[in-house]
DNA sequence: GTTACGCCTTCCAGTTACTGGAAGGTCAAG
DNA sequence: CTTGACCTTCCAGTAACTGGAAGGCGTAAC
């Protein structure tokens, strides 16, 4: 099938198809006109890299994934492992966003916010503040 | 002052005081010999962008702080609605965060990690499962 | 004097994962 | 024969840096 019915299929825009063919993750055959042919496979492939991207592993690991994914014999270990490892990336980036939410909240709670120009989020930025 | 000092009092590396100029973020002035000369005034600046840009504010939120910052007649109100928009979209992006860790946790949690082929995690990701 | 070292300069390229657009070929319908 | 929806490749841009090369400047030791 053309790409852009693999588009709709997988779920992925015809542009990051492309892209993924260019990264080797994919490779439709060719038609005599040059246009790709996508099989039923590649389209299950494709949409792997949907889910495992919208679950926000990179690339690289989308990579793996699709190699044990293809490979009958893995080890659901190698496949945990990865993962658990993408899940404490994850639980981090989670954290450091709350601390930061959290000191954002502040100075925005500790602003009036009205014509006046004191403002506790600029003294807060600006490094005046006793604790920074 | 040169820029390696204005680095160590600032704390942001000379590569990306280099690109705050580039994207006019700052402009020190210049020696006979061609090397920035950083007054205090700029240091506070880069102390400021600094700030900032590690609670998450993106570069062009960095330049409206900054110019809030520098202009006296400024309402707090303005700050204040800068730093809700941003707020508002670090809640959303913790949330959809949160979302996909506990996605993937329940993958995580569901596979048994041995030597077996067997994965609801490659399961997952393949939209073999029924809800999906 | 020159050598060494650490600073400084500019410019170019690479990172991640796409996304947009231009220029042009293909195919089916009317 | 033209229109419109496809498809192709290639180039450039996004955010915010980061690394490296090639070369100039400043100072101190030998």
């Amino acid at each position: 099938m053309n790409i852009g019915d693999a588009a709709r299929k997988s779920g992925l825009p015809t542009k990051t198809i492309r892209y993924y063919e260019d990264r080797k993750l994919i490779a439709p055959t060719r038609r005599e006109n040059g246009y790709r042919d996508y099989s039923i496979q590649d389209v299950h492939k494709l949409a792997f890299l949907h889910r495992a991207r919208s679950l926000g592993f990179p690339l690289e690991t989308c990579r793996q994934l699709l190699s044990l994914y293809e490979d009958q014999g893995r080890a659901s270990a190698d496949v945990k492992q990865l993962a658990n490892g993408h899940l404490r990336e994850i639980d981090s980036k989670i954290a450091e966003m709350k601390d930061l939410r959290d000191t954002l909240h502040a100075l925005v709670k500790a602003c009036h916010g009205d014509q006046r120009p004191d403002c506790p989020i600029l003294n807060g930025l600006s490094g005046t503040e006793r604790d920074e």
